[in-house]
RNA sequence: CGGAACGUAGCGCAGUCUGGUCAGCGCACCGGCUUCGGGAGCCGGGGGUCGCAGGUUCAAGUCCUGCCGUUCCGACCA
């Protein structure tokens, strides 16, 4: 490619409404250029770049015996209502109606659709069956941010494991694991496995592949000591034991004026510690009102709570609605006597005396609560959220949080579609059994906006070789000279003929100008050749990652050059 | 969905409070000349229904109403 002839628009300024890292270069760098909110034209270096990523994961997963399909992205209304996931994805996806009046929704995910083809595996003996496809999704998200981060649409790798039993599914899995962490270290990534919640895909456990970065959503608990990782949706760690003074025969009531939070309430006078009081939050779980109890100090961690509950929608009641339900005002709220409620607790609480908590009246509290005395509870469960420093669970050593890009998602699925929708097979007794599940994903864009979350610096972009768009870039220095011309044409045809991507920088600009261009770009090698290091036959090599230059000589660059990409491919 | 901000040329912005030389600046772009190893200088030039629709007014980029769009924080999230 020359890039006189190259449509690569790259900005002098940055974009006003890109606050990620990755966002504000992949515009500037000329990448890419948004249509609508959460909705982006891929420019071709961006094109260049994902067929890069593409290429990897292909390889990969066509390493762990993946079969390549395409499915189509409508769908039929019907196959998502048969696994009843229409209602669990509400508004998130897109929905119309066919001009026969039928409904179709826009594949979001493909279980139902790889589920329904796997209907036709009919015997054990087919088994075990490895799908995937790198297919657009499209998401209704709420909120689309930070530029290919959080898209409407996008490319997705899906990848299904079909299994007559638990055992299989666990050797795909682990399969998946050894593809996954090679595709992320080849696509130059350091990424952490992490337990994970399941969410909306269901199944039996999960484990993300996240890397960390400022510009990342999810939060993830980790001990540099033994190795324990997960989504904070999913971590837990061991809490300090609290020795508690012996309480009085019965909880009494206190008058607490203007006490509306934990806050409040340590510093009351006759008050108590946070962590001797009970947090009482109202929660409407799949619309039916419940009390979720921690420890005062304790946050809660709310997909724990719609994970252990089963719930499809759990969210904080309204002011009104605590009000009509409790008598009270929140700050003031607490499940001692509580009956008519379902009330559930968080294991911290369990066995403490003498708590201080709410009384379901304004201005008063409860002090001396025995809550196994004086609470019916009606479930206990993990569901506070682990904090930075807290002991790991696994050898007691203190957690790091950090924020992460979540890269790929592998899920253990059991029979959650298979049994809906009829995917059974015959075992060797004869009889019908559903396939044993397993679904794998990884979003190519968001894989690319975390390459570049993790490799920049303040001039631009710094592709690993593995997927930058052009692995060498020949800039000359001064165009109009005839022997730069024909020495950078030499060096061009010869490196093309090696099998390297590279791009000649022709355009008639001045020297500045491509050097940052280069750079914005990220393109990870560059050799300049001018008039100066001609003379002595001679061009410059530079590394983008390090900005380190060397001179070499021009009859050797083209092999020398080949021989570093090749090596960092 | 709750909160906040923004929408003026391809990009980044000023002008809006206080209606009337307010259609402007920088970059980019086109032509010319001089330059040419880290985003050149000078001269000349092209490009905008000021998000859309109503309204107020002699007069609206500016004031009012509604709508649309975008971003950020939160909620949510595969």
């Amino acid at each position: 490619m020359r890039w006189s002839r190259a449509f690569i628009p790259t900005l002098r300024d940055d974009p006003a409404d890109a606050e990620a890292v990755s966002h504000r270069l992949l515009v500037r760098a000329g990448y890419i250029r948004q249509l609508m909110s959460g909705v982006y034209s891929l420019l071709p270096a961006a094109f260049r770049v994902r067929a890069k990523i593409r290429k990897v994961i292909e390889e990969e997963i066509d390493r762990i015996g993946g079969q390549e399909f395409l499915l189509p992205a409508l769908h039929p209304e019907e196959i998502w209502d048969e696994t009843g996931r229409i209602e669990v994805m509400g508004a998130e996806m897109f929905r119309f109606v066919d001009r026969r009046g039928a409904g179709i929704v826009l594949g979001m995910t493909h279980e139902e659709i790889f589920t329904t083809l796997a209907q036709e595996i009919t015997s054990y003996k087919q088994l075990p069956q490895l799908w995937y496809q790198i297919q657009t999704k499209l998401r209704d998200e709420p909120r689309p941010k930070s530029g290919l981060l959080r898209v409407r649409e996008f490319t997705m790798k899906d990848s299904y494991s079909f299994d007559l039993d638990d055992a299989g599914l666990d050797e795909q899995f682990d399969a998946h694991f050894e593809a996954y962490s090679t595709i992320f270290r080849r696509l130059g990534m350091d990424a952490v496995a992490v337990e994970a919640s399941s969410g909306a895909m269901g199944g039996s456990g999960s484990i993300e592949f996240m890397v960390s970065s400022p510009s990342g959503e999810d939060d993830v608990a980790r001990c540099v000591n033994c190795g324990y990782a997960a989504n904070v949706e999913r971590a837990t760690s061991q809490v300090s034991a609290i020795v508690d003074e012996p309480g009085p025969d019965a909880p009494e009531k206190f008058a607490t004026p203007g006490v509306r939070t934990i806050e409040d309430l340590v510093t009351f006078p006759g008050g108590a510690d946070a962590d001797r009081q009970i947090k009482t939050l109202v929660y409407m779980i799949d619309g039916e009102p419940a009390l979720v109890l921690l420890r005062g100090d304790h946050p809660l961690q709310e997909q724990k709570l719609a994970d252990q509950t089963g719930a499809i929608e759990a969210r904080p009641a309204h002011p009104e609605e605590i009000n009509d339900l409790m008598g009270a005002d929140a700050g003031s709220l607490g499940a001692v006597g509580v009956s008519d409620i379902r009330v559930i607790a968080d294991q911290a609480l369990e066995g403490r005396t003498n708590m201080t908590t709410g009384a379901n009246e304004n201005d008063f509290h409860i002090r001396g609560v025995d809550v196994a005395r004086d609470i019916s509870v009606d479930a206990w469960y993990d569901l506070r959220e682990v904090q930075a420093g807290e002991p790991c669970v696994e050898c007691g050593e203190p957690l790091e949080v950090f924020s992460a890009i979540e890269c790929g998602h592998i899920f253990k699925l059991g029979v959650k579609y298979s049994e809906p929708l009829g995917a059974t097979v015959l075992d060797e007794n004869g009889k019908a059994r559903p396939i044993v599940m397993g679904s794998y994903g990884i979003g190519l864009e968001r894989n690319m906006a975390a390459i570049v979350e993790t490799h920049h610096d303040d001039k631009g972009i710094s592709w690993p070789v593995a997927v930058a768009p052009w692995e060498v870039v020949i800039t000359v220095v001064k165009v109009g000279d005839e022997a730069s011309m024909h020495a950078a044409e030499d060096l061009y045809a010869a490196l093309q003929g090696a099998g390297v991507d590279v791009i000649l920088d022709d355009r008639n600009e001045r020297p500045g100008v491509k050097f940052n261009d280069a750079e914005l770009v990220g393109i990870p090698y560059r050799i300049t050749i001018g008039p100066r290091g001609l003379a002595s036959g001679e061009a410059e090599f530079t590394t983008r990652a390090t900005g380190a230059t060397e001179n070499v000589a021009l009859a050797d660059a083209a092999a020398k050059v080949t021989e570093l990409v090749r090596a960092a491919r």
